[in-house]
RNA sequence: GCCCAGGUGGUGGAAUUGGUAUACACGCCAGUCUUAGGAACUGGUAGAGCAAUCUGUGGAGGUUCGAGUCCUCUCCUGGGCACCA
């Protein structure tokens, strides 16, 4: 019988599903498997989604093999702005669309026989569901972690409405091409900032087994950085400004100050300005632009001098000019810098462009050329003369403190975790606000706070959320005074659901607690986590703080939500570009499991390259993976059934060599080089005309976690097992068993091979020195030189070196 | 500009601690079988050379008996962050 994937693969993951392998959770080790679930979008699943399924579903079964009671979810993330946009366009409920994408996602990945529990299915858009997200909002409400701020969102002014990032094109309106305006809307903030810490110190946890290089990018992005804020007076007038710097031993440099253009100090003073219609137009212009045009142009450096304004240093006591300059930015520090154009790149080229002193102070660089902004032996600075730059930062700290006009002060790139959004398609924040009690939180047996059905999904035209448009469930009483109150229209951002569905995971049907104590216990932290790089900062610092949050208020036991953490690398598309509707390359999994079979799918996606690294599709490539499990299918005509016992020392040697490489190489994600040991051990099994049930039935085993439904059809069907074959055990490596007789030594003359010899394991150095000398190929290169050394690496090689 | 990965045959890639460069697979070439082949099987496949041999892991140096692997400089590609004070 030939090997038909079509007619094993429904039956077995019917079969698994009827006898609850993926739910035998009654053992005594546990291991708790988590993917990045999918946002369901309308086009249904590339072949470059499944990837990392694949690897958390290979780990899965083989901790199964292993004795582990194994957890491994599957759910939806779905509230966002496509489903939303759908709507709009077709004036139907999101519901509808996220229903219909979530059936095709689930339908396609049902192909692949993954593990999942599908009891335990969860969508963020389930009421049930968002009950809970709500409720997590409501604690950091009430600990005073959510507050209420103005902040600045992308306001298309012809389309009225809020954009997103994503819906720009070069600072442009993507829809109608408009100039976007920053636009300040009330927002809902949350204090992230307060964990900065904790979150930066527990990355170097020893429990904490993550790959370097996101490590690397989280505390990048937190940006921890220890400097000292101080005043700077205003001249003649009682107003001053704070900076924040990092490098105070230049503070003797200083030849103007910068604020930046949303400074509050600007309306301040602004009778003293005598240009202030100059700055005012500065100001507009600076305001239109995005932050990322401000940012992220290297763009020549603009700003205005605020005439008739002057301010102090307070080391010198000089009087120097005050810039206003949008290469400072509001959002960051205190919005305001001490400018040092000798020691500082922006401040240099700024400088350079207004025409404005540069005074060297730290000695080390050519000041004329560029600015020199290592630390150095400082100099022109009074007192401080011949100190290096780090004695002179802790006395000028020092000296600032005592003078009561500064203090050391500890600053993080990261900001407080912007939680609004002003669309419809989100949880609603459970908030009322009451004109005599203010913000007050729904109580929580109130909870969840349901999004009402709308009639128009369109924006306001306000900025508002389109809830805002429905008074009767807008219109409510206080739950504090009683008195008539209005409910909070903005929702939450797609973010929320996703930063703590983990837990819902392992206690999914609750609906008195988050997550039972006992359950949690069970099974938290996770133990492996599979997902893209491109979540290295946002997913994965929300999820860290919100376990942090909730380990807090005792609901969670541990600090860390995620122990290990494997990034996937993409599937490129065949021409190398990325797999788009736009380019038309997409390969679709169906296609290529019909053709092939979801073993074949696995196993390519296993085989083609290092994990986390990007790799290109290739239909071809399946072609090879294929004919591999073709063989292993075929071997079947070569086992002796009642066999008195073939022996066959070389299989069985590279048949334990083999176990013992696919376990290790599956523990390091090292997927690709586990396959090739087994297609090595296929094509010598392949090569003897005999093979022992044994050694078939160790390799279908190895075998099963990549390619679970040809393992499991013959290991009950032809191998007559009358279990699931992930109810067997992975094999015990015999070293004994995998040791070689013979082995190949190489010899070299000086470093160079001239001739490889066949020796028993056992010989000695001297044998095979006297062995190799007197080869002939080796003769050629040694006749008549002086062997002055010779170098030898058991099992290895013998350099001889003349 | 900064940070992080990478650069190995025609292609994807392998090489655990410095020890046989190119495992495994794709593709290609030749052959066997076949009415046929986008099937199966066998053999070949880094480059140059009849050969012995020589040259080869982006480039240039270095350390070493020995370097894809370590060090210095340099070029290129991909990803992330970006006027962060």
């Amino acid at each position: 019988m030939k090997y038909e994937p079509k007619n094993i693969e429904k039956k077995w993951q019917q079969y698994w599903e009827e006898k609850g392998i993926n739910k035998n959770y009654s053992r005594e080790k546990k291991f708790y498997a988590l993917d990045m679930f999918p946002y369901p979008s309308g086009v249904g699943l590339h072949v470059g989604h499944p990837k990392g399924y694949i690897a958390t579903d290979v780990v899965s079964r083989f901790k199964m093999l292993n004795g582990f009671s194994v957890l491994h979810p599957m759910g939806w993330d779905a509230f966002g702005l496509p489903a939303e946009n759908y709507a709009i366009k077709n004036k139907s409920n999101p519901n509808v669309f996220t229903a219909k994408s979530i059936a095709t996602y689930k339908k396609q990945l049902e192909m692949f026989g993954f593990t999942y529990d599908w009891d335990r299915e969860i969508n963020t858009t389930d009421p049930e569901y968002y009950k809970w997200t709500q409720w997590i909002f409501l604690k950091l409400f009430e600990k005073g972690l959510a507050y209420e701020s103005n902040a600045p969102i992308n306001w298309c002014p012809s389309c009225k409405t809020g954009l997103s990032n994503e819906d720009l094109e070069n600072g442009k309106c993507e829809r109608c091409g408009s100039d976007v305006e920053q636009k300040p809307m009330r927002q809902w903030v949350l204090k992230m900032t307060e964990y900065a810490d904790r979150l930066l110190y527990d990355l170097d946890s020893q429990d904490l087994d993550w790959e370097d290089m996101i490590v690397q990018q989280q505390k990048n992005w937190i940006g921890r950085s220890e400097g000292v804020q101080f005043e700077i007076k205003i001249k003649d007038s009682e107003e001053k400004i704070e900076v924040y710097t990092t490098r105070i031993d230049t503070v003797f440099g200083i030849t103007y100050a910068v604020v930046a253009p949303e400074h509050e100090i600007i309306e301040k003073i602004k009778e003293k300005i005598s240009n202030y219609s100059e700055v005012e137009k500065y100001i507009e212009d600076a305001n239109k632009k995005t932050n990322l045009e401000r940012t992220e142009l290297q763009k020549e450096k603009t700003g205005v001098k605020l005439e008739g304004v002057k301010v102090v240093n307070p080391f010198t006591k000089e009087v120097i000019p005050l810039f206003v300059a949008d290469y400072v930015l509001g959002g960051y520090g205190t919005g305001a810098v001490m400018a040092v154009p000798a020691h500082d790149e922006r401040d240099f080229e700024f400088a350079f462009k207004q025409g404005l002193d540069v005074i060297e102070v730290v000695l080390g660089g050519i000041i004329s050329e560029k600015a020199f902004t290592e630390d150095g032996i400082l100099i022109n600075s009074d007192k401080y003369d011949g100190l290096t730059s780090e004695q002179a930062r802790e006395k000028m700290a020092d000296w600032l403190e005592k003078e009561g006009i500064g203090k050391r002060k500890v600053n993080y790139k990261m900001r407080d975790w912007v939680y609004s959004r002003q669309r419809y398609w989100g949880e609603p924040i459970p908030i009322i606000h009451c004109e005599k009690c203010g913000a007050v939180g729904v109580p929580e047996e109130q909870l969840p706070v349901t999004l009402p059905d709308v009639e128009n999904y369109e924006p306001t035209g306000t900025g508002e959320s389109p809830l805002a448009n429905i008074h009767e469930w807008v219109n409510t009483t206080c739950p504090k005074c009683g008195g008539s109150a209005k409910r909070e229209t903005n929702t939450m951002p797609q973010w929320g659901g996703s930063s703590w569905y983990y837990l819902r995971y392992i206690d999914p049907k609750n609906d008195k607690e988050l997550v039972s104590k006992e359950l949690e216990k069970e099974w938290m932290p996770v133990d492996l986590y599979v997902g893209g790089a491109e979540h290295a900062t946002r997913h994965l610092l929300y999820a860290r703080f919100w376990h942090k949050f909730l380990y807090d208020i005792g609901v969670v036991s541990t600090t860390e939500p995620f122990k290990k953490l494997v990034h996937v690398g993409l599937i490129m598309a065949e021409d190398g570009r990325k797999m788009s509707k736009r380019w038309n390359n997409v390969v679709n999994p169906d296609d290529v499991i019909a053709e092939f079979g979801a073993d074949s799918m696995r196993l390519y996606e296993m085989f083609m390259g290092p994990f986390s690294q990007s790799v290109a599709w290739s239909t071809a490539g399946v072609k090879g993976v294929r004919k591999f499990l073709d063989k292993v299918w075929k071997l079947q005509g070569r086992i002796m059934n009642h066999e008195s016992g073939i022996k066959n020392k070389k299989i069985d040697s590279l048949v334990h060599k083999t176990i013992k490489k696919v376990g290790e190489d599956i523990e390091n994600f090292r997927f690709n080089t586990a396959i090739s040991a087994m297609m090595i051990l296929v094509n010598a099994m392949e090569k003897e005309s005999q093979l022992s049930v044994t050694s078939y039935e160790l390799l279908i085993t190895i075998l099963s976690p990549f390619a679970p439904h040809i393992a499991e059809e013959i290991w009950q069907e032809k191998l007559g097992n009358k279990q699931s074959i992930f109810l067997a055990s992975w094999p015990q490596f015999d070293a004994d068993l995998a040791r070689d007789e013979e082995m190949e030594i190489v010899v070299q003359v000086n470093g160079k091979v001239r001739e490889r010899l066949m020796v028993a394991a056992d010989v000695t150095e001297d044998e095979i020195k006297e062995t190799a000398l007197e080869s002939e190929k080796v003769k050629v290169f040694t006749e008549g030189k002086e062997i002055k050394k010779v170098i030898f690496v058991p099992g290895k090689l013998l350099n001889i070196v003349i």
